[in-house]
DNA sequence: CTAGGGTTAG
């Protein structure tokens, strides 16, 4: 259906409408965009010690110097701690230990990598300290390459294995997948200890053998903090959320201190299963273990209430630590939780507070990383604000963010939800690292166009690249080829994906299915794919052949299927209206009555359709018979004319089987004034006629 | 060894 294109008038020569439906209307209104500048940190001049060394000249003692970037490197000072590094004239292994392992703890890995090339330029020979934390950021970098040269080089230079190394290299191994090698090591291995068991627990668990690991854990002799951990954790993240708070009582009641690590699980354990009276629960226990002011475990806090949907409550949590963090205005910890609070606002589609949030960052010049980023940019997908959208994307490249997978397919989706596929299509062809979502962005876009054809081709390109794709995919190009029309491929990509992948087909799949051949018209061929999948309770397959029996001008088929959908959805508006007013075209008029009262006592409601625009820096939105725009009588006018035309050229009003409300409109008339009407006449009189319109609808 | 925020979906 859509982009809709209205055939060009006189007036509209050269300017395209584009209609888009949306999750939520946003009447925002657009605060001048001040972007953030690159400014350098204050010096360090607080620090009082630091200044103190400076003064005394203590600052040359190395033992001082590596005292001081300790002290920076644990508080994650980054940008001192890299001065203070800069400027020391003598550095020793400590000194290199320090500093990599303070930009392994952020995660600083391609930084990590860096100063190990540099330590060997300067002739310092690494410890095991050192080539752990190496390791480390092999295995979050994936880097099985890099790891095992530094693999060779322990060998090659005679460093001596102790438990602990030993220990990086097999969890170096298991994270990067090569378990041929990890294998080898822990048979090997001399001496294990618990770690070399959680190594080798969480492996089985990061490869979703559960029960494997569970097994395994259960026959340790002795299970530790960071064991019990690993187990909760994996389990929960391999979907057996409730086997994981068994486990968790099960840990609590053995007698095993709890850490911190256990309580940042049990709250995104809690999250998961959105139980907030056992969130609080362990708020309260943090509390009175004190422990409320470690970064991990706020954040985890805030992110718990967030899914939730409890925003008061995480914001009370953020602002409280506002005030403890207040020294610090870009520190980690604050971006984080910052990030999380905007995309608790997402999540909870308040969209304006989100936006809010996010521009009072920019003006107070905190930065915004790339979670922040990709998280604004699918809002304003989801309310089609493309001007707000474009400023984050230039922000992005100000910035100088890499455009990962992520940001990639947010771009690509806010480019294309907002109207602009030409735009989308570039962020696919710039980005580089593409994997299926990104892929999926990019069909959905195309679906959403209406090209089939391209999204078609997009599919065959995904598979002959050699990436999987999901069910998300196969939404996406169903969805494609039935907007298109495309019966038979659509047919072809439904067994493919059932025959070849092995994708269980889910009420989404059914539903595009449906529309497939409810949209060409072949009614019949859908009842027949509803029979044969025994898909009968799943509403929304009803609810899309309703509407492609409304396409299809089929008033029995229509009248037939709003029964059915009836049944199973008494809360739903479409079928009683419908089918009230078939029964009043039909002049069975106690049974539209009934029908109507029946709706009532349910306490049935209809939502409103909305249409909105955005003219400058104003949000114009609109209702259905709207009188309440300053300029509705300019509004009124052009819109006769324009339906005159309209009518001129042989374009007949449909008013039989639109689901309206007759009640409520009674004494109007009736499709004129749909609220998408209003919205493109005030979009033309109110811009030149090279502007291209953008209506956004809430239906 | 174990913990926190982000993308696609009629």
């Amino acid at each position: 259906m859509f982009p809709t294109y209205l055939t060009p008038k006189k007036h509209l020569k050269n300017a395209t409408i584009f209609l888009f439906v949306f999750k939520k209307i946003v009447p925002y209104s657009f605060n001048q965009c001040k972007f953030y500048s690159n400014q350098s940190l204050p010096l360090p001049t607080d620090n009082s010690r630091h200044a103190k060394a400076i003064k005394d000249g203590s600052v040359q003692n190395l033992n001082v110097a590596n005292h001081l970037l300790n002290v920076y490197g644990r508080s994650k000072n980054l940008s001192h701690a890299l001065k203070l590094f800069d400027e020391m004239s003598h550095r020793d292994v400590r000194t290199w230990t320090i500093i990599v392992s303070t930009f392994a703890r952020v995660g600083s890995n391609m930084i990590v990598l860096e100063l190990f090339n540099d330590m060997q330029n300067e002739g310092v020979k690494p410890n095991q300290f050192t080539l752990s934390s190496v390791l480390k950021c092999c295995s979050s970098l994936s880097e099985l390459r890099i790891g095992k040269g530094v693999h060779g080089w322990i060998l090659r230079n005679g460093v001596a294995f102790d438990v602990v190394l030993e220990n990086a290299l097999l969890d170096f191994y298991v994270k990067c997948e090569d378990f041929g090698s990890a294998k080898w090591l822990f048979e090997l291995m001399g001496e294990r200890t618990s770690v070399t068991w959680n190594i080798m627990i969480g492996a089985h668990l990061n490869t979703g053998d559960v029960d494997k690991a569970v097994d395994l854990f259960r026959r340790l002799s002795f299970k530790d903090v960071a064991g019990w951990n690993t187990i909760i954790n994996g389990v929960m993240r391999n979907g057996f959320e409730r086997i994981a708070l068994k486990l968790l009582f099960e840990m609590v009641k053995g007698g095993t201190l709890l850490n911190e690590v256990t309580f940042s699980i049990a709250l995104v354990l809690v999250s998961s299963l959105i139980d907030l009276e056992l969130g609080k629960q362990i708020h309260g226990r943090v509390l009175r273990l004190g422990i409320h002011v470690d970064g991990f475990i706020r954040n985890s806090l805030i992110d718990m209430y967030c899914k939730c949907g409890k925003m008061e409550l995480a914001s009370k949590v953020f602002e409280k630590m506002d005030m403890d963090f207040r020294r610090e205005e870009n520190s980690i910890e604050e971006i984080i939780s910052r990030s999380s609070i905007i995309s608790g606002l997402i999540l909870n589609c308040e969209f304006e507070d989100a936006f809010k949030t996010f521009t009072s960052m920019i003006h107070k010049e905190i930065e915004v990383d790339r979670f922040t980023v990709t998280g604004i940019l699918s809002a304003c997908a989801n309310c089609g604000v493309l001007q707000l959208g474009q400023q984050v994307h230039a922000l992005i490249q100000k910035i100088g963010h890499k455009v990962d997978a992520y940001l990639g397919s947010s771009l690509i989706d806010m480019y294309a939800k907002c109207g602009n596929l030409g735009d989308a299509q570039m962020i696919f062809k710039q980005t580089n690292d593409k994997n299926v979502v990104l892929w999926t962005s990019m069909i959905s876009s195309c679906a959403l166009h209406g090209q089939g054809r391209e999204a078609v081709q997009l599919f065959e390109f995904l598979t002959s690249e050699g990436i999987m794709p999901n069910e998300v995919t196969f939404i996406a190009v169903l969805t494609a080829c039935s907007h298109a029309g495309l019966v038979e491929e659509g047919c072809r990509y439904f067994r493919l994906m059932k025959e070849v992948y092995g994708i269980k087909p889910g009420v989404e799949h059914f539903t595009c299915m449906v529309d497939l051949y409810g949209r060409a018209g072949q009614l019949s061929e859908t009842k027949k794919f509803i029979d044969e999948n025994g898909i009968y309770h799943m509403s929304a397959v009803w609810r899309s052949f309703l509407s492609s029996c409304l396409l299809h001008r089929n008033v029995e088929m229509a009248e037939w299927v709003s029964e059915k959908l009836l049944r199973l959805e008494p809360l739903d508006a479409g079928p009683y209206v419908l089918l009230s007013n078939i029964c009043a075209t039909k002049q069975r008029w106690e049974e539209a009555t009934e029908l109507r009262s029946l709706m009532q006592s349910r306490g049935v409601k209809k939502h409103p359709g909305q249409s909105w625009i955005q003219i400058k820096d104003q949000v114009h939105t609109f209702v259905m018979g709207d009188r309440s725009h300053p300029q509705k009588d300019e509004i009124y006018a052009y819109l006769d004319k324009l339906i005159g035309r309209l009518r001129e050229i042989g374009y007949s009003f449909d008013a039989k089987l639109v689901m309206q409300d007759v009640e409520e409109e009674q004494g109007k008339m009736l499709l004129g004034f749909h609220s998408e009407k209003f919205a493109t006449a005030y979009s033309i009189i109110s811009t030149t006629s090279q502007t291209p319109i953008r209506i956004m609808k809430n239906l």
